[in-house]
This record gives C-alpha cells, structure tokens and sequence, in this order.
RNA sequence: GCCCCCUUAGCUCAGUCGGCAGAGCGUCUCCAUGGUAAGGAGAAGGUCUACGGUUCGAUUCCGUAAGGGGGCUCCA
C-alpha cells in the first residue's frame, strides 16, 4: 500500500526555479516571474530548496529558491486531494454536529476522511455532504496555516480525542515520537505542530483543523471531486481499536480528468471476473454448497484443464516428480509441522471419526515431508522435487472471500524443492525463473515481486533463530535483486517458518493479488527430522523451499478472466472455433470441417441452430471466441470456408486444408491477436 | 470477524407509499433460408433468498440467518 504522498518525491523536476524574498510569498514571487497560477495545470504549491511543500501564500522567513508545482502533477493532485478531504470534514461537521475527526490523507485516485458520528453515514448522507463541500468550494474558503505548541494544540483539540491521540504519538520533549504511517505522518509530520483555518472572503474563521499541509490557496481551487461510498475503517489500523466510518472521494485537475477516471473505473467493473464467470458461463458458486467453494462448469473447466495441463507438463520438464496426497489428515501432522498453533484459525474445524481426528489440509507440505521421510536419502537424491495440485481448504473469514481470488478451497501448483543449503540459492532462482517464464507464457505482464520478512518485533509469530532467518532473507533477497525486476519490501509477511519471495499481479482495479510464492524453509525439516546423508558419511537437514507458480489454479484464473476481459488467447479460449452456415445447407458440411479439426485437438463448435448467420457471428463474438469459420453455398462447393477472428478481421474464400493449417499453428502460438493473414493466404476463387 | 449497502424469472433489472408480480435477453414451438454484430410470431418460466414477528392481509414494515457487493482487519 503506498500513498500518493509518498510516490510522489523522487521524480526528476525540471520547471524552473524561481527566487522567493524573506518576508514575502511564493505567489508573489511567481507573479513576479509571469507564472501562471491558475487554470487546469495551474501551480497549488511550491517546492522549496529543502524538498517541502510549501503553501502559495505563508511567507517565508529566509531567502530560497523555489519549483512551482501544478495542480496536474502527483504533488499537485495530492494536495488538490488532501485539501478536499478537509472540505469533507467541515461539511460532515457542519451536517452532523457531534462528528469527531479521525485523518483525513489523499491517496491513490483521490482521498478519504475519517470520522465517528453519532450513526453510520447512509448514502443519502454523501448526497448530502457532496452538496455542502459544492457550496464550500463555491465560497472560496482560504486554507491559512497557523503554527501552535503542543499544548495550545491540545486545549484547541480537547474534543478531538483522536486527535489529541495523534499529537501524542508525535511525541514531546520526554518522549520518543511513535512509528506513524505515510498516511497518518500526512496529518502530524514535522517539528511544529500546525493547524489550517478556513476562512470566509471576509477572513472570518469558519472551521480548523489539526494538520501538516500544504494546502490549495483556497477551496474554490478544487475544480472536480465526488464521494465514492462509505466504508468502515478500524482507527489506527487495529482491530482492538474503535472502527470509524470512512468517506472514500476522489479529486481531479479538471473535470475531464474525473470524468476520464469514472470511464475507467465502469470498463474495469466489465471485466470483474466475476461477472465474466457468469456471463462467459465459466463457474459459479452455488449457495447450496458454500461460501467460496466455486464449481467450474465446461467452459471454466477447459480453461482450468488447459492450464493444470501447462504447469505439470512444465514442472516435469524442470525435474520434478509428480506425486499425489489426500485432502484431510490426522490432525497430529499438523502439530509436527508446526502449523496448528500458528494457523489453527485458518482451518476449518476437527472432523471426529473412529476415536481420531482429523482436520481438512490447509497446505500440502507436512504431507510432502512424509514422502522424503519415506525413505532414506542421500545426498545424490538432492535437489529432490515433489509436486502435485493440492488441494486445500481455508476458513478465510467471511468478509474477505472474494470471487476465484480469495476463496475457501481451492487447488495449489503446489512443489517443495529439497536441497543442501548449498543448492538454496541456485533452486530458488530456478524456481523463479519458471515463474517467471509462466507469467510470460500467459501473457501476464502487469507484475512486481515482494520480499516478505520477519517482524522482529513480533518474534512469537515466527520461529527459528535470527540467524536462520538472515541468511534465508539474503538468499532469497539476492535472487530476487539479481532478476532486475521491481522488488516491494513487505516486512511482517512472512510465513511463521520462513521468508518468501511472491510475484503480485494486479487485477482490473488495480488490486493486487499474490501469485507464485517461494519460500525458504528451514523449520519444517526440523520438526519433520527430515535428512539425507551427505558425502562425508554425516547426516545432514535439508533446506525445503516451497513454492507455487500459478500460487492457486483458482486465483490465477480470476486475474487471467480480468487481464484478457474474457478475450483468451486461443490456447486458452474454451471454444477455439465456430463455425457458422450460411443457411442450413452448409451445417454438414461444417459439421465435418469440425470432425478434422477435432482431430487436431482443436475445440470447435457449430452453430446450427435456427438463428440468422448474423445473429451467428454476433453470438460467438459475444462469447469471445477467437475464430469464426463461416460457410456459404459456394465455399461449400469449392471446399473453402471464411475466416473471421475476434478482432473482426476477415478473409473469405480460402481452402479448407489451409485453414486448419492455420488454426493449428495459430492456437500453438499462444499468440492473442489475428494473424496477419491476408498477405499469404491462397485464394481459391475472387470476392463476389 | 467488524461497518454500510444489496438479494424480485436461468441472466440483467423495473415495480408494488402493505391489497392476486413486470420488461428485455436466454429457453421452447411455429414461420422465415438469410453472406459478416440482434428476422417475425407465440408459449413456458417466480412460495419476490430463508425463517420468525407486526397486520384483516407482508415480496413490501421489523428482527434473525444465509448469500452477495464495497471497505477495514486478516491472508502460508
């Protein structure tokens, strides 16, 4: 999760400088200089020699030099963002008197605030509210900073309880200031304290707030922003702490610019997976059997086949050995791994049968251990893989399934790599590699990698030494850094027996969901008593590096649904080809152009139904199949057929023989667009 | 798990200020034999998510549960 606040200060500024006096304003200044400041790449604020945004109108008290920045640019839409969640928080003031403040920061695409009132917020509130902030941005209220000492601070803020709590986590002169994050630093960051008084065009105070600024010269600066809904938000981020009710909005430059955004934000909601489930005829998930337990019906199932066809193909080309286990075991295995105390919540509850209980398997590995313990092992067998779709089940908690992405069972590309430390390093860019080399394969590109660690402070939730754990985070670390990729450190994430590297993909609203997982485990061996012989005679641990590529068949089918919108590439698609008849005569005729494709493996259809031939094409357009075969009375004559592909490309007249040459390769391509056909294509007779 | 919102035909959604339930798409039947994104006609299809309560009467109001959506927290 990042801000746009903290996004936004390593970008390179080349707009130019411009000197300010002491004593007097950067706005002075930058009228001096000719600069424009109003209008839709207008400058809000400045940069000062420090790196600090500064308001357009606080005097500076020493000479600098200073960068304008337009309200257009990532610090400028921040403060834009920033200053409109304060005209939020006056307008649920103003509407709902006893409404304590909670933060209020910009984030991506817009901002929220914060508040506890007396009741939830309804959507007729935000109606509401939105047409109080209109009339405050149409009184051009100005946004006037005003430094005060900690005290002040607190006499002002006594109704504030959330607020005096933040200007106690800054810290005093007897105390060290708490760990803030970027969105809370937004409110309180800085030595001084400052709060920022709106004020009417006659200068008198209309409301204040607790906050670091910058902010816009005046409200009437705010040139588009809408409420997006009302969302529940613990304060501080804490469970254990009081949940407020949190008003989401966003603000744009211009309203072109919000209108732009909304355009994105409905297509996106087009290829939610979700809907594209149903629409596509893909899965469903049936009430009868159960909160996130999808059932995927012929189409979805192609493309699971397809692709559980891909990845145990490609993982016995990179040396693993498929093996297979069952789906609930006595639960004792699971206090030798180590996972019950850690992850009981997790799992769903014993199952009691003939005086043993069992537990439905949340993670494959204990079970995995067992096989390599079946056995002695020497250090010749090593790296030993094991891999198998396992299928585990979850309890996630009700509130966070969500479609294929977070569900409740569901089935793990699931391998574990074992290895003398030696080898760590080299199987675990192997194994990354062949992520990698999947999500390419998929034509996934939208991807970054996390390094998830320990929290030292947290050392009940982790096991083994700090030792261990350094040297698995370097190795792992060193891998992931050596593949250039971009890397997102994510302390805390890691699992309680090791760290992981996870590759995370985004889906059609930018959510990101994590993918492959590899991860370095050195506990699990332990717990296991796990061993192999080693060349000097000595019996040595392995390491085990778990790892998933596809992470859950699942998952990575919803973000796959959203990457292509329902639009697979061909290798992919449930139904590669349609054939379409003219009229009835042509259906025999198709129906055995389909038999020879059949045989070359390829899933063909042929609509022979009662609808016109457009009513045909609109159909199998619709159902985002690749390839369309359509046969007239003359192309059944000369053993021809018409190409049509998705895009709405088109090629009549062509011979049939030629034609399933083509789909053949087309499909083992894995190629998402139309070849471009019509430059070799033989033609067996003129266009009519 | 927490907060807010939602649940009407297979799908997408109207609707009833408490009085026998509606459309489009899809399905089925008939007519139409049509060359690149919707030919025409007719029919079938609903305990208005479930269970309680209020009421002469509940799909509608209230409560609870289940499922879904948006967030938060969590996420091997």
């Amino acid at each position: 999760m990042s801000s746009a606040v903290s996004q936004s200060t390593a970008q390179p500024d080349v707009r130019p400088q411009v000197a300010v006096a002491a004593g007097t304003t950067p706005r002075a200044a930058l009228e001096a200089a000719g600069i424009d400041l109003n209008g839709p790449s207008g400058v809000v604020v400045v940069r000062d020699s420090g790196g600090q945004l500064r308001d357009l109108d606080v005097p500076f008290v020493a000479d600098d030099q200073v960068q304008p920045v337009p309200i257009d640019s990532p610090d400028g839409l921040a403060v834009l963002r920033h200053s409109t969640a304060h005209v939020l928080a006056q307008a649920v003031q103003q509407l709902f008197g006893e409404t304590l403040l909670g933060i209020g920061p910009p984030v991506e695409n817009g901002f929220y605030y914060d508040f506890l009132p007396k009741r939830p917020f309804t959507p007729d509130d935000l109606v509401a509210i939105e047409k109080k902030m209109a009339e405050i941005i149409k009184a051009a209220q100005r946004f006037s900073r005003r430094e005060i000492s900690d005290d002040a601070a607190r006499a002002e803020l006594a109704h504030e309880k959330f607020k005096l709590e933040l200007i106690g986590l800054k810290g005093g002169a007897d105390q060290s200031p708490t760990e803030l994050d970027a969105e809370e630093s937004s409110q309180i960051g800085g030595a001084a304290l400052t709060m920022y008084d709106n004020l009417n065009r006659d200068g008198e105070l209309v409301w204040t707030d607790l906050c670091r600024g910058p902010h816009l010269p005046t409200t009437r600066r705010i040139p588009a922003f809408k409420l997006m809904r009302v969302a529940a938000a613990y304060w501080r981020g804490s469970e254990q702490n009081p949940q407020l009710q949190r008003i989401y909005g966003t603000a744009w430059a211009s309203k072109d610019d919000q209108k732009a955004y909304l355009f994105r934000l409905e297509e996106a909601a087009k290829r939610d997976h979700r809907k594209l489930g149903a629409e596509l005829d893909l899965f469903s998930f049936p009430d009868e059997i159960g909160s996130g337990l999808p059932v995927f019906h012929p189409k979805g199932g192609v493309i699971k086949r397809v692709m559980e066809d891909y990845v145990r193909q490609r993982h016995i080309d990179e040396g693993f050995d498929y093996v297979g286990t069952p789906h609930i075991s006595k639960e004792g295995l699971f206090h030798t791994s180590g996972h019950l105390p850690y992850y009981a919540e997790s799992m769903f509850p014993p199952l009691e049968s003939d005086g043993a209980t069992y537990r439905l398997k949340a993670m494959n590995c204990p079970m995995h251990n067992l096989i390599y313990r079946s056995r002695g092992r020497s250090y010749r067998d090593l790296p030993l893989r094991l891999f198998e779709f396992g299928h585990v089940y979850r309890h996630e908690k009700s509130g966070v399934v969500h479609g294929l992405t977070r569900v409740r069972g569901f089935a793990q590309d699931d391998s574990h790599s074992y290895v003398t430390p030696e080898q760590a390093p080299a199987e675990i860019k192997h194994l990354l590699n062949f992520c990698l080399r999947l999500f390419d394969d998929f034509g996934m590109n939208d991807y970054y990698l996390e390094l998830s660690t320990r929290d030292d402070s947290k050392p009940d939730k982790f096991v083994g030494s700090d030792s261990e754990w350094a040297v698995a985070t370097k190795v792992l670390e060193d891998v992931a850094v050596a593949s250039g990729l971009e890397l997102v450190a994510d302390p805390g994430g890691a699992a309680y027996y090791g760290p992981k590297i996870s590759v995370q993909a985004r889906d059609a609203i930018g959510r990101t969901w994590q993918m492959s997982t590899i991860q370095y485990d050195f506990n699990q061996p332990r717990g296991f008593e796990l061993e192999y012989q080693a060349a000097d005679g000595t019996r040595q641990q392995p390491v085990m590096i778990h790892s998933a590529k596809f992470g859950s068949i699942e998952r990575f089918m919803g973000v796959l649904t959203e990457h292509y919108a329902g639009a697979f590439p061909a290798w992919l698609a449930p139904v590669q080809v349609v054939g379409i008849p003219v009229t009835e005569d042509q259906v025999d005729y198709l129906y055995e152009v389909a038999r020879r494709l059949r045989q070359q493996q390829i899933r063909v259809e042929v609509d022979a139904s009662s609808d016109r031939m457009q009513k045909k094409i609109r159909s199998a357009q619709q159902a985002k199949v690749p390839l369309m075969l359509i046969a007239g009375g003359k192309d059944a004559e000369d053993g021809a057929v018409s190409f049509r592909f998705r895009d709405g490309e088109q090629l009549n007249g062509v011979p049939v023989d030629w034609a399933i040459e083509q789909i053949v390769a087309f499909v083992a391509s894995r190629a998402n667009h139309s070849p471009s056909l019509p430059d070799i294509a033989p033609v067996v007779r003129e266009e009519p």
